[in-house]
DNA sequence: TGAATGCTTCGTTCGGGAACGAAGCGTCGC
DNA sequence: GCGACGCTTCGTTCCCGAACGAAGCATTCA
């Protein structure tokens, strides 16, 4: 017996619909309440108490008890990181979706994702803030300067141990948007400025005016919508 | 209803013990038959025969009819990398595992992994011939020379428009190992070398005696048996 | 040509696990 | 304190999908 059954158990553990529909959801990077999960699953209460019993058990989430709410939330980052990876295996949809709001704008644990995350990749590849190099990014003396303007906390970025600028495969767009240590600090900003703001407990996220004129002024980003 | 349906049918796919193994013996990188996965997976010919449908409608696995054969592989690189990233999920083992061939030395797609995987590439950073720089590597200009010397073919690997050295989660030994383009080079080397020789249709690989010679003069590694 | 092999399709059986309501336990507010 | 609320455990039902043998269709040998 080699990891075949681990790969396979991890994987069943995800491949069930109300546990992976908790999953996504927490994919917002926030904890939930088991009521709040189990509403958004569509499944009891019973029925969720047992499915996030054995997500803990397994890993995947971590949890809080305060007074008599119990709040979930993705273990990790790696966790997050596996799922994205996996959603991107999903083949792309033979007609073109709408795009809705969830994949307009959305948060992917930790940074930007969808359309716009996308597009603001596009746009600091394109404007030579970031060199792509593989998997990675490489930022340029000219793209640190342009990214300290906006106020993005650059240094506290290439000081963690992790990964600084990774290209995520978007499962909405399927082409790569920013993660890594600067693609939450990008989030950070973008959030603490109230360019974008999050939705109570959803993944989405919405632009603001301010944040429409912001990103269309110093990123070039002339948004659909 | 956004992505999780996606999220839920991919994992599921992935996450039935039968189909999972077979996933995992085409890790190794090789194309096998149907009858020789259905024997690994220890079903049916007529049961792995609607697994393998399934696999290859689901994007995981191609084809290749050849006379009555029909030889499956992994559809591609992103596959393999999204089965190991979800294998380094599994929780560890409270209790060591022995270290059987196949945790000791083994192919993971196109590079090394394994106990012998960890071990190159934790020299190769000790002597400084790569540098980790978050998820990725850098190649140093004495790297360079010292991975020509030993007939990598370091050119290829950097014109590649892939990856260049990525850190890739060890599923057994839960420490990085080297993939990327350069990962996949050095493999060639070892093999092309005959430092290492493939199993027949296995996974695991082993050390020739040339290979451990030569691992331990050329990067000072102790192999344990 | 006929027999063996590799693989798929069909029809059926069967078991694991997901679902729910009811009941129980702890926590919070009136 | 009591009731309302949040969550879990228990017992039961039920259904999906994995499994197999048998039959059928190719391909490759003799």
């Amino acid at each position: 017996m080699d990891d075949a059954s681990g790969l396979a158990s991890m994987a069943a553990l995800i491949g069930e619909p109300a546990r992976a529909a908790m999953l996504t959801e927490l994919l917002s990077g926030r904890a939930l309440t088991a009521t709040e999960l189990a509403t958004r699953a569509g499944v009891s209460a019973a029925t969720a108490s047992v499915h996030l019993a054995r997500l803990v058990s397994g890993r995947l989430l971590s949890v809080e008890a305060q007074g008599r709410h119990r709040y979930f939330r993705l273990r990790d980052r790696s966790v997050a990181r596996s799922l994205e990876t996996l959603a991107s295996l999903v083949p792309p949809p033979l007609v073109k979706e709408p795009l809705d709001d969830l994949r307009y704008a959305r948060t992917c644990y930790d940074h930007l994702a969808g359309w716009l995350g996308v597009a603001v990749r596009d746009s600091l590849v394109k404007t030579r803030v970031l060199l792509p190099e593989g998997a990675e990014h490489r930022l340029t003396a000219k793209g640190e300067d342009r990214l300290r303007t906006l106020g993005v906390d650059v240094d506290r970025a290439a000081g963690s141990r992790r990964s600084f600028a990774r290209a995520c495969l978007d499962w909405s767009e399927r082409r790569p948007h920013l993660a890594g240590a600067l693609g939450e600090a990008l989030l950070a900003t973008c959030l603490g400025k109230r360019w974008l703001v999050r939705r109570d407990g959803e993944r989405a996220v919405d632009v603001t005016t301010a944040g429409r004129r912001a990103l269309a002024g110093q990123l070039g980003l002339e948004l659909p919508r």
